[in-house]
DNA sequence: TCCAAAATGGAATGAATGTTCCGATATCGT
DNA sequence: ACGATATCGGAACATTCATTCCATTTTGGA
């Protein structure tokens, strides 16, 4: 048997992801990759394929962490409206925290890569529809509870929700004030009531 | 006398600024802007001082007429609810009828080039407080009209409002239904009654 | 008409790009 | 202990990148 790997994949692959997700795909180079692993040249190429293909890898391990992550969150909650503004605090928390300010990796992507490569278009569609599917999931479990009135168009809430979270990512990538935006998401939770 | 310009400047600028909108910055070559532009490399140089001024002179020309075509749609309508329902559906509208899908150039600039390019957040910064200005001035409007009622936190309103804004932006670059959004844009008005 | 000056076309430059290749090294099962 | 084999380090590759340079062309005023 060979010699085995002397490093750990998917700890690689979180490190590629960081850089991806804080460069973005054109302004990192494969000199920027090797530098920022600590992996071989080769070794990135033998593991991963390629700086494409490490770029998708590093992409959907992102997705996948990111919808489980938002999925749980929604799921400890027991009051919606209570639920979604512990979301989207926690959204401009981690810009705070991230002394990076990275955003969200989809949405960076999304606006880098489209309109000119039509061929991811589909991760992006359905990303969107799970997002806006688990939100109105999450609406109606408040219906149900009686948290909220039954006669609402809920489809367009949750459109309206993961339109205005993909904003957050987008504004608190400049300089903010959290508590003019904390103030922005109870303006807009109040579609709620 | 030297021999006269052969291109108009600005005609010239407004296609750099076509393809810096659809590709990005660094995804577009001196090359791309060479074909693209049918001007001479050294004519570009000579004229706009290199890639990242041309953008810079792109970015500002796209940021006047983008700032004065809003400020000019809310100083047309009369009632306010009205007027953001007409903004709003103009930015659907337009990513519809836009078939390179471009997006807004603010938007996809802030994407790419923070956090690593800091030199340039004092304009994203400038720009987001001289919307959030307008759209606040027209709710004022609203409320002076008493169209709107005078107790809500208008400032806040103002926020959502332009983070909705850039999450439209977002999403309009995928594939989606117009009617979905038309309905989620009822949904955040709402906010007004 | 002729000259100074700016614009032009295209070659040239050097650095950076993504990718491949190869000799050396290290490891596991035998 | 040994050999098969995958990893590793680093050179090598062709291409593309932004930028510069220069000889040529074109122009307006003297």
């Amino acid at each position: 048997m060979p010699r085995v790997k002397l490093f750990n994949e998917k700890e690689i692959l979180e490190k590629a992801m960081n850089l991806f997700w804080k460069k973005g795909y054109y302004d990192t180079s494969i000199q920027d990759l090797v530098d920022d692993l600590g992996i071989n040249r080769a070794s990135l190429y033998d593991t991963y394929g390629g700086k494409r293909e490490l770029f998708d890898k590093a992409f959907s391990y992102y997705r996948i962490n990111n919808t489980e992550g938002v999925k749980k969150f929604l799921a400890t909650g027991t009051d919606v409206k209570a639920g979604f503004k512990a979301l989207f605090e926690m959204a401009i928390q981690q810009a705070i925290t991230d002394k990076e300010r990275k955003g969200c990796f989809v949405v960076n992507t999304t606006i880098e890569l489209l309109p000119n490569e039509q061929g991811c278009v589909d991760t992006f569609n359905e990303n969107r529809k799970v997002f806006e599917q688990m939100f109105y999931d999450y609406l109606m479990q408040g219906v149900k509870r009686n948290q909220l009135e039954p006669s609402k168009d809920y489809l367009s809430i949750a459109t309206l929700f993961f339109t205005f979270y993909n904003g957050l990512r987008v504004i608190t990538k400049t300089d903010f004030d959290p508590r003019d935006f904390s103030k922005s998401v109870d303006a807009l939770l109040s579609v709620l009531d």
